[in-house]
DNA sequence: CTGAAAGCGCTTACAG
DNA sequence: CTGAAAGCGCTTACAG
């Protein structure tokens, strides 16, 4: 390992002049520059990161704090393409990424106090808000730069990026709707994220202002997994009265949806119907494609990673904490009645 | 933040009794001990992390290396199905994983000499391999821990985990000769990837041991998108004299191709079958169900981690430096000429 | 424009 | 069983 010093030998310098053309400092000669360039380019030079993160107080180097195991995680593609936004914009400022899953929720306070206390990243994105989430206020209490993708009430010090469900839960059903239902069904995620909840609520606020019957047991609750919307259908499918439609919180749950009303025998959209959420590549492409609404997961993470870089990097924050970024419903088969004549 | 110094002045005791608490050596007597250990925690110590890190020249930090630009990637879930196995492992082990991604393939090299001189990481996993790679041969002239999914010729230092791809690719294309198909073609990836060349070089020796004809215009080279199965197919299905099959190099890609032969009005699989690789979750839902071949991709990252783990641990590594990965066959719809009676 | 010195927070032989 | 000292590889006031 060739250090600072042996650059300085090799040059006749000093080891603080080293230090000083490596970071370009002002007051450096051009001679002096360029031959110590030379000499480091010629040894092979790089610099020991931990060693000037010790003195620099800085890592340049950012915490995904992956939501619970990572065993059921990148089962939802949502959080690739999520990671894929992070790391775009991380990438270009120059910033690392550190992933880090827990391996239990006890856990996963441990984990964060290791790498926020134990200086080992200058920041941390949360990739899901969970209600009244323990790590949050921890890290609110730190006023440790955390952006936090989703949403939190206590917290003021804490960034956030998130999208409006609310009221892109009410698009989705407000368009079920116009397409003539009056039965809307929700099968939701885990009643502990506040994404959940969102749109839940917006669910909730669609029907009500049309009026219509908010039933109970066309509410489910599950898991952000195929395997959640299939189980969802084999209960709401043997009731009694079925709905005529169903908002989905999730696209990965609307292949599972689908896959159990093909297996039950019911036929989409002409049995039922179907909006989902997070538009991923692959409802395009699910037969019928399936109508989602987009909510440019892409861009919620690249606006994560620029809100947390820009508040490490200039203190003061004179910027606004919480962004939300646009959504959009794409319509497509699966939520149009009978295709060519639209029904009312 | 407080340091060892500090809880050392608290405990009266010196600041090495401290770090030997720390780090549990065994000369310490149990009064010491637990004196130190109570006032650590009410003073709320963390050790730093960079610190400990310059003295141990350790960070039990391991680099995932994406291919090429973060922003194809996660397109293909196979990755994320891949960093999922990888990060149970390593986070079971107690390390951190760096996730970079290089802007450019010249930034490539930039930023894993960074990482990699610059002691930030232990070790290196390359998720993909490709033809004479220059990252591979500096990381073994280097004799840095590498592990490599997918295979190197020359580098016998190189630890790697893969599939016999040959073989698995041999597999799927024999599967459709059974079936009675003659004209099969191939949906190949980049053929700079040593998976792709693999995969070819099975397709290639089941038809020939068949005596079946290889037409190079039944070969079409592209990337591992859906997009460019898509493609394919509007090149394929006009040609004058059309394959019968297709093994495709992946699900996504297969997905792709799907949506084309459905677009152009073709039927699977009764006018076209297909057998795809990776068996990715979606493959079961896509219409029809896909036919693939499970490389194990879990497996794959899991075992990753584990040899590169191990060989950072104890050096003098006696295991062994190339696993194979079991492939298997999953056959559904796709491949399934006429669904209840199979053709010959 | 450049150097000597102190220090970042830890570990680890070397003594005792 | 414990402490004093040196050192990991860098940066940064402080002088000049």
């Amino acid at each position: 390992m060739v250090t600072i010093k042996d650059i300085a030998k090799a040059a006749g310098v000093s080891p603080s002049t080293v230090s000083r053309v490596i970071s370009n400092h002002d007051r450096i000669s051009s001679a002096t520059s360029s031959k110590v360039k030379r000499i480091m380019e010629e040894m092979g030079y790089h610099p020991n990161i931990m060693a000037k993160s010790l003195v620099s107080k800085t890592t340049k180097t950012l915490a995904i704090m992956l939501p619970r195991p990572a065993e059921e995680l990148f089962k939802d593609f949502f959080f690739g393409e999520l990671l894929r936004g992070i790391l775009t914009h991380s990438t270009i400022a120059g910033y690392d990424m550190l992933l880090t899953a827990a391996t239990s929720p006890m856990d996963e306070k441990e984990t964060v106090s290791r790498l926020v206390f134990g200086r080992r990243v200058d920041g941390v994105i949360l990739l899901s808000s969970r209600v009244s989430d323990p790590l949050i206020s921890m890290l609110d209490k730190q006023q440790f730069p955390t952006v936090l993708i989703g949403r939190t009430d206590e917290q003021a010090g804490i960034l956030s990026v998130d999208n409006d469900n609310e009221q892109a839960a009410y698009d989705a059903t407000k368009h079920l709707i116009l397409q003539g239902h009056e039965r809307i069904g929700f099968v939701s995620g885990p009643p502990n994220l506040t994404v959940s909840l969102d749109r839940m609520a917006g669910y909730r606020r669609a029907l009500q202002e049309q009026g219509l019957e908010l039933r109970s047991e066309w509410v489910v609750e599950g898991e952000y997994l195929q395997h959640s919307g299939y189980r969802a259908m084999t209960f709401l499918m043997n009731l009694q009265e079925r709905p005529s439609a169903l908002v989905v919180i999730d696209d990965a749950v609307a292949f599972g949806v689908l896959h159990g009303l093909t297996e039950l025998g019911f036929a989409v959209p002409e049995d039922i119907c179907i909006v989902s959420f997070n538009n991923i590549a692959l409802s395009e492409l699910a037969s019928p494609p399936i109508s989602s609404i987009d909510i440019g997961t892409y861009q919620l993470g690249y606006t994560a990673s620029q809100m947390l870089i820009r508040r490490i990097v200039d203190q003061p924050s004179v910027h606004q904490n919480r962004v939300i970024i646009p959504h959009r419903l794409i319509v497509r088969e699966s939520s149009l009645l009978s295709l060519p004549k639209r029904v009312k």
